[in-house]
RNA sequence: GCGCCCGUAGCUCAGCUGGAUAGAGUACUUGGCUACGAACCAAGGGGUCAGGGGUUCGAAUCCCUUCGGGCGCACCA
């Protein structure tokens, strides 16, 4: 398939070669003017070339325009403004890309394979609680992404990191394990910094049910050695952690290890309910299972970036730009999460992807350097990795904002989220703002307002070519052959066209900038054409060559919202 | 205090590597169903692009600065 926006700038290539060739290297921009006056496509070169030439702009538009060669998609090209050069396209030429979409199907707007590879992690919150809804956007986010990456060429891996190692699971089981306790009357005060929601209970009766009285353990067993809440509350926290492993012995680890399926599975299951789904779920206790975390140290190590002092292991990060150098390895033995996530790093690396992508929500950034340090210091390239982060969502309920906490319980979940608005409109309100702007989220609102989504805007207008193809009754496949694009013409129709053209470049510029929202204000754009034309005009009208070649501008039509909604996670219903 | 992000219509937000008269949605005011679905369309009012300075043919966009918001600055994850 000819590219318009590519043949435009080998014309262009071709009149420098005359005008000015010593000017060959300038990169060409062409560019879509907003006002139609100003023709399909621009161009700013004369005006860049002006200064090195040391002519008037208009001068030198005048002879580059002379010096185009002529071709029969550009119906005539004018010289405007300080010196622009607009392209006015033939009719032909616009029409043209209904036959694409027609013969390529789900497959317009993606591009052959590029024969990279490349991985995209994302939500990998900890598997202590339900999802909630500053996880569904970076879900969203991710898996738009995602699709996004896939079409245009890369194969796409997609991860979710388990943290399944760290003092976080141990606060868990140990909830888990109070409120057994609780259940069978042995009272504990429950610590106000152990994990508060009732899904914690919930797993507490499983125990119950299963194993009855065998966990039970003396109150002053269970607190024995502890600092007092108000003393040390961490203390606190970690010594109960201590002694339920002292007490229970490998039971612990059946605690434990019920606590990480039970939550691990609730998860999957509310992100494959909301389309979300990964290739690969990365268990971080495998990093240690598997030596590596010990590996990748080393590698620091034998390179000179570690270094002992107060009893912790720190890595030099001060030489890659961080604020202050990071603790690796504790005073007390234990690895940090930083440890642990180098490792990760080296083992994606190791996997051999082309390029690497994490989403992290914002309050993240200041561990980007460290990262991109441990990275560099191990001698692998920083640049293979970009990290995408993700503002959280800010709720507000009656006009207040509300503080969201997994460990006090207090917070609105991705399912009830789901459940209240639909799957659909969450998915699409997520991806409609930029991903590093703030989003106030205002539940009420979500809630009440689902029909003015616009989201819906979008489902309807596909949803409304779906009907007049129903109602025309004809064998849809058929409309490629027989249509006489020529016939499409008038401006709603030629705004469309040029609409549907714009398709496969949005969604590159999508993927370059890891910005799926574009997808969701390109779908927005082209619904309004399409029931703008829909209220102007008569599709089923008599005569048949015009009919048929407007039924195969609506099956394009539909093709395409079909295909930027499903990059979205969006579903294209036929009927609404 | 230091670092990163942000400030665009009453509200929520777009604005691509600097381009021509700054755009949507919502809200408000009008008009359009005996036509393929009115969850739609058409028209109208609404702006010192936070303030100031700079770079240049040209700035919402790039640089500096002030003000105002958010986030981060752990031997937590």
């Amino acid at each position: 398939m000819l590219n318009i926006k590519s043949h435009l700038s080998q014309l262009l290539v071709e009149a420098l070669n005359v005008v000015a060739p010593d000017a060959l290297g300038t990169s060409i921009e062409l560019t879509r003017p907003k006002q139609e006056s100003h023709g399909d496509f621009s161009c700013n070169i004369a005006m860049q070339l002006a200064k090195p030439l040391q002519r008037k702009p208009r001068e030198v538009a005048k002879d580059i325009v002379d010096a185009l060669p002529h071709s029969p998609w550009v119906e005539k090209t004018e010289i405007a403004g300080a010196g622009f050069i607009n392209f006015f396209l033939s009719s032909a030429s616009k029409q043209r890309v209904v036959n694409a979409i027609l013969q390529t199907g789900e497959a317009y707007g993606h591009a052959a394979s590029n024969g990279k590879r490349m991985q995209v992690e994302f939500v990998s919150a900890n598997p202590t609680g339900p999802l909630h809804v500053g996880h569904g956007r970076g879900a969203a986010f991710g898996a738009s992404l995602a699709n996004v990456l896939a079409a245009v060429g890369y194969q796409v891996a997609r991860e979710y990191y388990v943290n399944d190692a760290g003092r976080q699971m141990d606060i868990l089981a140990l909830s888990t394990w109070l409120r057994y306790l609780e259940f069978n009357g042995i009272n504990v005060p429950f610590p106000p910094n152990a994990y508060q929601g009732d899904y914690v209970r919930d797993m507490a009766k499983i125990i119950q049910d299963h194993h009855g009285d065998r966990y039970i353990h003396e109150p002053w067993r269970v607190l024995d050695g502890a600092p007092s809440v108000e003393e040390d509350a961490d203390g606190h926290l970690d010594q109960l952690i201590a002694n339920a492993k002292r007490l229970l012995s490998e039971d612990y680890a059946y605690i434990h290890n019920l606590a990480l399926t039970e939550q691990l599975g609730d998860c999957r299951n509310d992100l494959t309910e909301f389309g979300v789904v990964f290739d690969r779920w990365f268990s971080e206790k495998s990093l240690f299972d598997s030596a590596l975390v010990e590996r990748a140290l080393a590698l620091l190590e034998q390179n000179g970036h570690l270094y002992v002092q107060d009893g912790a292991t720190w890595f030099r990060s001060t030489q890659y730009g961080d604020e202050k150098d990071r603790v690796v390895k504790r005073e007390n033995g234990q690895f940090t999460y930083f440890a642990s996530d180098i490792a990760y790093h080296l083992n994606k690396f190791e996997r051999g992807f082309d390029e690497l992508i994490n989403v992290w929500g914002a309050d993240h950034h200041g561990y980007i350097a460290r990262v991109k340090g441990a990275l560099q210091a191990m001698g692998l390239d920083p640049d293979k990795l970009t990290i995408a982060l993700v503002q959280f969502a800010v709720l507000y309920r009656g006009g207040e904002k509300v503080s969201m906490s997994t460990r006090s319980g207090e917070f609105v979940t991705l399912r009830e989220l789901r459940s209240e608005v639909g799957n659909d409109a969450a998915r699409f309100f997520y991806v409609l703002r930029k991903s590093d702007q703030h989003l106030d989220f205002d539940l009420d609102l979500a809630k009440s307002q689902s029909s003015d989504n616009p989201v819906y805007y979008i489902q309807y207008a596909h949803a409304r070519c779906c009907s007049v193809l129903a109602k025309w009754g004809g064998a849809p496949a058929m409309l490629a052959s027989v249509a006489d694009l020529a016939k499409l013409a008038i401006p709603y129709e030629l705004t469309l066209l040029k609409r549907l053209n714009d398709y496969p470049e949005t969604v590159e510029m999508a993927a370059r900038e890891l910005a799926p929202h574009l997808i969701a204000y390109y779908l927005k754009e082209l619904a309004a054409d399409f029931h703008s034309y829909y209220n102007g005009e008569q599709f089923l009208v008599e005569d048949e060559s015009t009919r048929l070649a407007r039924l195969a501008l609506v099956l394009a039509t539909r093709q395409t919202l079909k295909n930027g909604l499903a990059l979205l996670g969006v579903s294209a219903p036929e009927k609404m």
